[in-house]
DNA sequence: ACAAAAGTGTTATTATTACACCCATGA
DNA sequence: TCATGGGTGTAATAATAACACTTTTGT
C-alpha cells in the first residue's frame, strides 16, 4: 500500500504516582531541550518500531525510575493528539498511569536534566507542566482516585506486605479525606478476596501489633468503597 | 528536530453500539480490499494531518453512519498498537465507543463494500473480525456494560424522550439480565438528576400511559445500579 | 500506668430485594 | 371486562455510618 496516510510520531507518557510524605506525588522530569526547556514534564518517549504499547510503557518506566514492572500497577490511561500539542511535529501520545509504593529518589534519565517527585496538588494548582501534561496528569489522578473505589488497587501504593492502617492511609491521601479506622478495617477485612493475611504482625506504626496482609485475588470490590 | 523517531500510521476505529431488535448490536463494515478482504471490520480510518482525535472519531462516525454527533455518546476507549496488528505497516489505532439510539440502516461508506449491524454476541462468539477488532469490540462492550452501572449513559441508547421501561429494556439487553420493573422504576426516578420528566405521556408500549423523560443533569449515579 | 494504634460490638439509618397490590389505557 | 404494562406500598435483608469499648504493644 502506498503511503497515502499522514505520518505521526507516537510517544508514550507516564503518570507515575506514589504516596510520599503523606501526599500523592507524581514523577516529573525537567526538560533539557526546547520546547519547554527547563520546565517540568511527565516522563515519556517515542514508541520504538517493533514495540507494543505496554512494552514501551514498561521500558520508559524502567528508564526513568530504575524500577522493574513488578509491584507496579501499569494501565493505559488514554491518548492525546491535538494537532498543536507539540510545536515540533505532529504527535499522538498514549498515556499510562503507574501506581507504585514509595520509590527510590529518581535518577535523572538520559534526556532529562533533572527528575523529582512533586505533590500533585502543587502540579495541578498553578505550576506549569510542559505540553498538555497538566491535562494528562489531571486525568491520571482522577482515574487513580476512582479506581480506588471499586478495585483493590490502593494496595499498589503499599509495599508487598502492609497493614490495614497503611492501606487506609493511602485512601486518605489519594482521596484527601479521612476515614473511620474501625469501619474501614471491617470493610476491607470482610470483603472477600481483598486482603490475604500473612499471619505475621508488625508494630512499625506503634501501638498494638497489626496483622500484615498481602493483596488478595479480588479484582473488583463489591460493593465499592465510597469516598 | 531531525526525524530520529519511527513513523507510525495512526487510525481511529469505532465501536458503534445500538440496541436493535432486543439485542446489543455493533456496526461492521465488510472490507473491500486486502488484507482481510471480505471480512467484517470495525469502521475507522486514518487520522488526518490537522485533526484532533475526537474530531476524527466524529468524522468517521458521520462518514460511516450518516449520523451527526448529536444524540450519540462518543468516548475514547483506548489505543491498540501491537507491531503486527496490521500486516501492511506499523499502525496504532485509537478506538472510540459510540452509543446511539437505533440508527438508520447503514449505507456503505467509501472504503466499504458493505455495512451492517451484527449482534455483538455473534461477533464475539466465533465470527472472525479483521485485525484485532474482536479485542477492541470486546473491550468496548465491556466498557459500555460497566458504564451503565455508575453513569446515566443507558439513555444514550434511547431516543430523546423515552419511558422508564424503554430505559430498563436497554439495561436488560446490554447486561443480558432481567430487572424487576417496579424496583427499577423507583431507583431511576428517585435518583436525583438521572431523569427529567417532560410532562408528556405515551402509550407506545401498550397498557397504562407512561411518563416520558429526558436525560437529567447527573453524570454519575450514586449509589450505582447493580447488574 | 499511660499513650497509641488495633480491632470488636452495637445501634440507627439507608439501600436493596421480593412481591402484593392498585391504576389507566386499548381492544 | 380483560389483558397489558405503569406505578406505589411494604416488609425482610444487607450495607453504611457513628461511636463506645476492649486489646496489645512500647515507654
Amino acid at each position: 500500500m502506498p503511503k497515502r496516510f499522514p505520518s505521526v510520531a507516537v510517544t508514550v507518557d507516564l503518570v507515575v504516582l506514589t504516596v510520599r510524605d503523606d501526599r500523592l506525588q507524581a514523577l516529573t522530569i525537567r526538560r533539557g531541550e526546547a520546547p519547554y526547556k527547563g520546565q517540568w514534564a511527565l516522563p515519556g518517549g517515542f514508541l520504538r518500531p517493533d514495540e507494543d504499547l505496554p512494552a514501551a510503557a514498561v521500558r520508559e518506566l524502567h528508564e526513568e525510575t530504575g524500577v522493574s514492572s513488578d509491584r507496579v500497577h501499569l494501565e493505559q490511561l488514554g491518548s492525546y493528539g491535538a494537532p498543536d500539542r507539540d510545536p515540533r511535529m505532529r504527535t499522538v501520545t498514549v498515556a499510562y498511569i503507574a501506581l507504585a509504593a514509595d520509590l527510590p529518589a529518581p535518577t535523572a534519565g538520559t534526556d532529562a536534566a533533572d527528575a523529582r517527585w512533586w505533590p500533585v496538588d502543587e502540579l495541578l494548582g498553578g505550576a506549569a507542566l510542559a505540553f498538555d501534561h497538566a491535562t494528562i496528569l489531571r486525568d491520571g489522578v482522577e482515574r487513580a482516585r476512582s479506581k480506588l473505589e471499586y478495585t483493590p488497587l490502593a494496595a499498589a501504593f503499599c509495599p508487598a506486605e502492609f497493614t490495614v492502617s497503611e492501606l487506609r492511609h493511602v485512601y486518605e491521601v489519594v482521596w484527601g479525606t479521612t476515614l473511620d479506622p474501625r469501619n474501614f478495617h471491617r470493610k476491607v477485612t470482610k470483603t472477600d478476596g481483598f486482603l490475604a493475611p500473612t499471619g505475621e504482625t508488625t508494630t512499625r506504626d506503634g501501638g498494638r501489633p497489626a496483622q500484615l496482609y498481602r493483596t488478595g485475588r479480588a479484582v473488583q470490590l463489591h460493593p465499592p468503597l465510597m469516598r
